[in-house]
DNA sequence: CATGAATGAGAGTTCATTCAT
DNA sequence: TATGAATGAACTCTCATTCAT
């Protein structure tokens, strides 16, 4: 029943032209916008006819949800957010920023697609909403780890987490080159504040 | 000539006609983008007639620019990011804080529109880009005071600035409650780790 | 308020307009069907962009309704089919039958559209058998009234009603020649048993 | 060449597929009608590939020919309206009405396609009126025959025929129940006139 | 016999924009 | 200033039909 058929020559013919469908929809979208591509422009991009997008998925609508499924980068997020809880901050922040970093710029333009539709469309504004929630959650578990091991002080650690990750990602979003990450990790370990530890010496 | 006359009845109703139009469009365009919205709709809306709209405006395009224009909110921005140089920092950055949280909360509507369509315009990416980094900017330049006053530390203070107005930004996009805002700055005042001020006893 | 405002030349000629779309529709729906007519075919009859005719009808749909309605006949149906309840039957009959004929005739295109829609579509089914009852009922009521004069037998006069106006749809569906009629007529009222009267004289 | 050769098993299968798919086309086409029933709809249906059905006709028209051919019902009205001369109308009419009725019944479907589209094509409105004309044809003998034989008197026996026929069509068309057959061969049979038969007494 | 990917024409509809009134 | 009839291009989407597999 379940056994894993081999594809047919034509099956797999048919995912890869979903495939490039997805593709170049998920550079148009992320260039003009969802309602600035036309159903015509992708089909000539891709150099079929118009009507054959059709036989793929159901609408435009649907091809937009199809592309940011299949896009979507929440195990990646998963993976890059979840350190091992014993290792120092010291260590693994500054590996977290580039990663996060490095992930936005694959994910650039289903991030693009995300946040441009996801003002207009409730469902969307919801998933991405959820999604940034769970990136600072697992971040902030990490952070709670720390201080239980001692390495940070307590604190609201989920208020730190949305820092680092929204800073790169505003970071990413203006284009600034990520040699500020190693300062913005610098920055929120120790603050900013003129230590009086000089006073004891 | 540029003598300011007083302007006839005529021209007062046109103005006022013309800000119906703005506002009109300002809420309409946010809600639904500004591909998403018609000008029958916007007509509709105000309760006129769509033809009417092109005597105030010259296209849908220059109807855009002229909400941003007029929504915009960079001397909003520069009177909340220039505090005194004296006053401490203490006191300061939870005011920013908020002031700017509630600046966003005034203006989210022209946000959205300025993130959407900057993310497919490349004139109003630029503006935004602009804006964003001349925020930064101000900020950094108060930090920087309060730098040489002693306050601060030497750091890189635009990396600060981008931290406490990016995660501000964020929070407000994600709807999370003010309170946040404390332990925003308490966190970039004092860092994080584990103090060995300690120690010096 | 209610005052009949004197229209504007203007609205005369949007009314015009909207005249002649439902004529030139009336026309096409009764050729072609429906579902066979292009807004297209009827912009180019009518002489106008394809776009106009949504400034005048919500959809295609909604025209076939504007068309039976605007075409409907129940007026001249009543008018008809309710004569004066003292006159003969042997006057009347002919009468009704040969206006209705007539009615049949200048009506034949709504009823082209009306029967061929009303196959498909279950709301229009359900005018056409309301209309079809109201009209045998006007009819079988003059035929109650005649027999309470005396002039006719008791019977079911309903099915009398039913036998004469259907008749008269098909023979006129089939294009025969209206001389059958006073035969219908005849027939109705005397039978085509061999009468025994003869017999008791 | 034309020897009944016994058909192969994969000629039995075509053949049953054949019939599988005329009878879903019957089935859409008298629901939806011709134009609203697609190709692919009807492959659903019948469970199988949109272009297997060009295996087997030519085209959608080419299909709906071949169900109102398949679905016809010539031979059935025939034999329901061919009685024997010799026995009298009293007996024969009332059969004949329900024995119509009935195959109107059946044959529903195939009725109302036939009507929907034939106002719409020349050639199968032709085909209708041809189908009419003739079924008239064959009462009217029935009814010469009789007349003849003295049962009933001369008169305009293609009227009767017509009436019998297009009333019983109506009253299925209408949902009538069939009780008010009998009532309606009353009324032919011998009229609604007040008889002055009483006189002779 | 059967599939379904692919086509391309054309469907209904929307919409920014113009212009006579 | 204001109207709204009119345009025409572009849009999304459907569909009968073909054909390599």
């Amino acid at each position: 029943m379940s056994e894993q058929k081999t594809p047919t020559k034509r099956e797999i013919q048919a995912e890869e032209r979903r495939e490039q469908l997805l593709q170049a929809a998920l550079d148009l979208f992320s260039k003009r916008g969802w309602d600035g591509t036309s159903i015509k422009e992708l089909a000539d991009t891709v150099g079929v006819a118009p009507g054959l997008i059709y036989h793929y998925f159901e609408s435009k609508e649907d091809l937009l949800t199809k592309v940011i499924e299949r896009y979507g980068f929440i195990p990646e997020l998963r993976r890059v957010l979840i350190p091992s809880s014993e290792k120092p901050t010291q260590e693994v922040l500054p590996e977290i920023a580039r990663a996060f970093y490095d992930l936005l710029e694959e994910k650039g333009r289903v991030i693009c697609i995300f946040v441009r539709e996801g003002l207009v469309k409730e469902e969307l504004h919801h998933r991405w909403v959820a999604m940034t929630n769970e990136a600072c959650k697992l971040l902030a578990n990490y952070l709670d780890a720390r201080v239980e091991a001692g390495e940070l002080r307590p604190h609201n650690t989920e208020v730190t987490a949305r820092m680092i990750l929204h800073t790169v990602v505003m970071l990413h979003l203006v284009n600034a080159p990520p040699d500020r990450l190693k300062d913005l990790v610098e920055i929120v370990m120790n603050g900013i504040a003129q230590r009086e530890t000089e006073n004891c010496r």
